[in-house]
DNA sequence: CCGCAACTGGACTCGCAGTACAGTGAAATC
DNA sequence: GATTTCACTGTACTGCGAGTCCAGTTGCGG
């Protein structure tokens, strides 16, 4: 069994335009199976309930975005040896990236999920955490190694620090969505490039 | 008439505490007016619908937003003339502010509508919109006060500035309630007076 | 040929939003 | 003192979407 049905990711797909676009609510299971052209028994065979669809939106989004981090960082890294100035053309790709995005980022599904999270059970919660969490180690890690060469010229804190990535693109992401503007995740995201740059570059003493 | 029925406030205030905790959409009238202790009828009478509830709720969020805002800026002012470093003790209040908060911030609400947009009309989000335009400009001439002192050491978008502080309060916020802690968005706000700090001191050339 | 996976179809329950409308008690207005 | 208006209550009804139950169908692999 090397697919396990594409109907099931087709139903993944559909959903999460629809949710990205609407929200987790306002996407009926009506409208999900229309779009995949089955029937409404055809989609509770293949998810128990919403929860379910969610819980699956979810896993598969943040492995997609681990998965985009890890090759942005890598490339970047290609690029040059040193973690700072790696980390500063991640970011780079990164904002390029999320402007270039004609619809918007995806991020949004953390946010989206955090907003309703009483419509979830404890899992979709827990993998929300989970994945957040990732990140602020991921990043944290990386900065930690830009701070053994670069000695921080303002004290900070490495976890705070390592969930600004987070921070920066789920905030820019609903500046974005509300304003119904196009680059505003993008242009967060360079200013804390431009905040890295400063905070990891000496001083004067 | 100096005050029109207290009923509406009190829909509001327990609709309001609802809608932080649960969401919009898990917020049901039936709930409301139970905790109001009036009839759904009673409900209607004050609220044409949901969208008319979620329209003064937001309304009413944005002018305290507003006025905190007001009094926060007005009173790091009195502390110390100084555009750049009014500007860093009134982050700092705005943090302390914001972890002093047992339940956290209600700031959520423009994050949540942004996310569940589409059970919305184009009043709410044309409303959600404003604000955060608001608050674009009242941070652009604070900043662009400063700058005329203090020379930025990296070019730097003026609006994609003022707009960090909405951006990093959101981002916070969003992290707060994805992680269950309760001082992210604290610490972001404070990693952004970190970056206000460098960037307006002078550098060497 | 059997069995299982991947469905379809139809009927039904439940909760919630929203509508309609008649009625009521108290206070303000004439 | 009668009348109007405000701020509701109560009842009854529509409609939608989620979720359940279950019987039946189609195709494929062993």
């Amino acid at each position: 069994m090397v697919e396990k049905s594409d109907t099931r990711a087709r139903l993944l797909n559909i959903a999460e335009a629809s949710v990205l676009e609407k929200g987790f609510e306002a996407t009926s299971i009506e409208e999900i199976v229309a779009g995949a052209e089955i029937s409404r028994s055809g989609f509770f065979y293949h998810f128990k309930d919403k929860n379910a669809l969610a819980r699956a939106m979810l896993e598969r989004y943040i492995d997609t975005e681990n998965e985009l981090y890890d090759d942005l960082f890598a490339r970047a890294r290609e690029l040059n040896e040193d973690p700072l100035h790696s980390m500063l053309i991640g970011l780079k790709l990164l904002a390029e990236m999320l402007s270039e995005m004609p619809t918007g980022h995806p991020g949004c599904v953390i946010a989206a999920t955090a907003y309703q999270d009483r419509l979830f059970d404890e899992g979709v919660r827990d993998l929300n955490r989970q994945a957040i969490l990732g990140w602020r180690t991921r990043f944290r890690g990386m900065f930690e190694e830009i701070a053994a060469v670069y000695e921080p010229c303002e004290p900070v804190n490495m976890d705070a620090l390592g969930d600004m990535v987070s921070s920066v693109v789920e905030g820019g992401l609903v500046l974005q969505r509300a304003l119904r503007e196009h680059n505003n995740a993008s242009e967060q995201i360079m200013l804390l490039r431009s905040y890295l740059k400063l905070l990891f570059s000496p001083r004067p003493s």
